[in-house]
DNA sequence: TCAAATTTAGACTAAAAAGTCTTATTTAAA
DNA sequence: TTTAAATAAGACTTTTTAGTCTAAATTTGA
């Protein structure tokens, strides 16, 4: 009848609705009840549908992490100069009291949670970590070759600047409950990049 | 006898034993069980000196903060320039993988932690996050007007910057079981400081 | 459309965690 | 040293959370 049938429909359904909640409430702090609530479902469609709450939770962070992804690459791909796509991903974090995904940065979220206490999410994050810097040292690298920025520019040192500065900066405006530290971020971020910019003739 | 009394010491014994628990699992994380087990002590010895499990990480919250204020302090005055003594700061952070608090950051832990879940945590971090700042701030500033440092140098926007990147390597340091993020982060924030230092005569 | 298979509801059970209370022990002041 | 007060032990109760299971409902292929 439907392309993907109604167990694998519910299954996301779950997921969408849980994966909110355990960004921002971390793990440990998740019940299912919380997940009951959100998803208006029954215990019997949730563990038919999963094994235990260990199994949503892992799939939550995937689809976070997918979403995530997803949401840069569209972001940057409409862009055609390595500055503008980097500057279009540093915008996507602009305002991380109202962020993309409800809870805030689930790899900051999700990398404090897993520390100490979940080796296989803190895989994941791991993981997600390093995809993201090769990402972006490689679109930098590419800036660099075709003459759009300085060879003076080091690729990786500045995505590491940019990553932990974007998740500083977001601990930092949510705890503080202001954008000011963010925008403050940003804006040195962007202009140590512009600096590196050569002007075309 | 004692200069503080038998429950004074055993209070601050419970704390001593529970924070780094908290500070590593997380409040949710962490059971009544886990301080029992920490503390070997029994449930009334607990409960005679503490109301609830919130009270005591609440306790454990101040005490982690208190400590870290503590060493910061310590190690700076040690330190006459300004640069210095932001240097000193600085290399408490060296090794995240082997912290001078068990668990990591508390600003960062407790920060996500208690985002979304827990107003009263969370008011400990901001406080925490303002006191620090305005204290590097008021050191840049001395050294800016006893001419150790350029005028050019903005003292706000240089100690969030380095609020934010030492944060942000922590967690990545972490999630990456690597302590190069922290090394190169550090390497950038004291080289770009070393840039504003004049020269003396 | 209909029947087999799948999925879900929700009462029920099990386990884990928090917190209480009485008894025993320890402390500290006289 | 003695004794009243403070403190701690640990069995017990309560609450919360996870997870199970059977009957009912829904889905899907023939």
């Amino acid at each position: 009848m439907n392309i993907k049938g109604k167990a694998e429909r519910t299954k996301q359904f779950i997921i969408e609705q849980s994966a909110p909640i355990f960004n921002s409430k971390g793990i440990a702090g998740t019940t299912i009840d919380d997940i009951l609530a959100a998803t208006k479902m029954a215990k019997g469609g949730i563990y038919g549908n999963f094994e235990n709450k260990e199994a949503i939770s892992i799939a939550s962070v995937d689809f976070l992490f997918s979403k995530m992804s997803a949401k840069a690459y569209s972001v940057m791909s409409k862009e055609k100069t390595a500055v503008k796509k980097l500057f279009a991903f540093i915008d996507l974090r602009k305002n991380p009291l109202d962020p993309f995904i409800e809870g805030g940065c689930p790899i900051l979220n999700f990398g404090v949670d897993s520390d100490n206490t979940n080796p296989t999410i803190k895989k994941k994050v791991k993981a997600m970590i390093e995809t993201s810097m090769t990402l972006f040292i490689d679109i930098l690298k590419q800036g660099i070759a075709n003459g759009e920025l300085s060879d003076k520019l080091n690729p990786e040192e500045y995505c590491l600047k940019v990553l932990v500065m974007l998740e500083g900066a977001t601990l930092v405006s949510r705890v503080t409950d202001s954008v000011k530290p963010m925008y403050t971020v940003i804006k040195m971020l962007k202009s140590e990049l512009k600096s590196f910019e050569i002007k075309q003739a």
